[in-house]
DNA sequence: CCGGTTGGTTTCGACTCGATACAAATAGAA
DNA sequence: TTCTATTTGTATCGAGTCGAAACCAACCGG
């Protein structure tokens, strides 16, 4: 019994209180006629570069399977806020796109509502919780099996820029526009695997 | 190329990162035959206090319904991690225990993995994302109607020890063991409504 | 041309969850 | 006491989600 162990302060405790707030996002998200998948599965698209908006992209960053994945774009696109269009380059693949209705609705994202609150948070708090959670995340990933994924930027795959101005990426052997290159995607590779709290410690890398 | 607009580290991403530590600790959650939701009612029963060990309280913890909670319970009790007795006080309500399988299952808690990489982090880094998470998870409950939740300590309803060293509930009207009063409790009431930022601001209260 | 692989979709079944209705116990009032 | 309202928990039903597996079409290698 003995005072620490149920202590709500504990170290133990952090996981719980992420679990909680996990719920709580998660609670948040069924509103305007969407559930947690379908916002979680907007957001990404609106935020992954051009090779990411792929339904199997999808499935990826959702850690769900494929079916599942294209069940849930299914009920986006009934409801107009995205489209599925076939990929000019490979006939398998089809690209998703927002709809302006899916742009529009987006503003309107619950998670909104977090951001409100992470405002009234002092700036080196939420800096250091950023730098907390990135290093969980990536640990989480390469503990659990999950792909990572990040912006082309830090990529292992990126080749920097070409003649005509765009950026490169080796894996796909494909050119991406400066502001895809900004985006999110699947396929990331971190350049060097760094030690997590090695980067923590260091504080801006 | 500007990189304060998409940039992974932006102030605005920590709602994002949230929700992806969410979905990443919700996917742990399917193991030993256990559902997310079974995981959280299963740690919930082992932390509350004995006013709290009810299906009507596990609901407000999981943000659900009556129902919703009794159906989880029903799973739980079938695999034999928990059992239903009657109170002896009121004959409506049905006190839930954890059985020695259910303790023994606990030891396995797929969120230990998460508490595996919070090992790797500094100290002063999870002190601050446990001081900020607080912060955000109350400011979200006051803001979304959720209802608070916290330990006897620090609670409006806690009138402090009685002569036989028992501590007293002013809400319940009710004895706590010293044990009990230091663990969760649903009906738990702030003492004083405190500026989240503040509390903050202060460092260690 | 022909297997093997990859990307997506569909189908099916198990399960979850919320809404509703319901039963039982309690609380309060007349 | 007796009557009603409230509280606590359960059972049922239907919509919806999700994963597994089967399947199809397109690419790729020989």
């Amino acid at each position: 019994m003995s005072a620490q162990t149920t202590e709500i302060t504990d170290k133990e405790s952090l996981s719980r209180l992420l679990d909680r707030i996990g719920r709580m996002a998660r609670g948040l998200q069924y509103c305007h006629g969407l559930n947690p998948a379908q916002w979680d599965s907007l957001r990404f698209v609106a935020q992954a570069n051009r090779f990411s908006q792929t339904p199997g992209a999808l499935a990826v960053f959702l850690g769900t399977t494929k079916g599942t994945a294209s069940q849930t774009l299914n009920a986006l696109e009934k409801k107009g806020y995205l489209k599925r269009v076939p990929d000019p380059d490979d006939k398998r693949v089809r690209h998703i796109e927002i709809t302006d209705e899916g742009q529009a609705l987006l503003a309107e994202d619950p998670l909104n509502c977090l951001d409100l609150a992470i405002e009234r948070l002092p700036d080196e708090v939420v800096d250091t919780m950023k730098q907390g959670l990135n290093a969980l995340c990536a640990d989480m990933q390469s503990r659990c099996g999950g792909q990572g994924m990040g912006i082309c930027d830090a990529c292992g795959h990126f080749e920097g820029a070409t003649d005509n101005g765009n950026m490169r990426c080796g894996y796909k052997q494909a050119e991406l526009s400066c502001e895809d290159a900004k985006r999110f995607c699947i396929n990331f590779n971190p350049v060097e695997a760094p030690a997590v709290d090695a980067r923590i410690a260091e504080g801006d890398a």
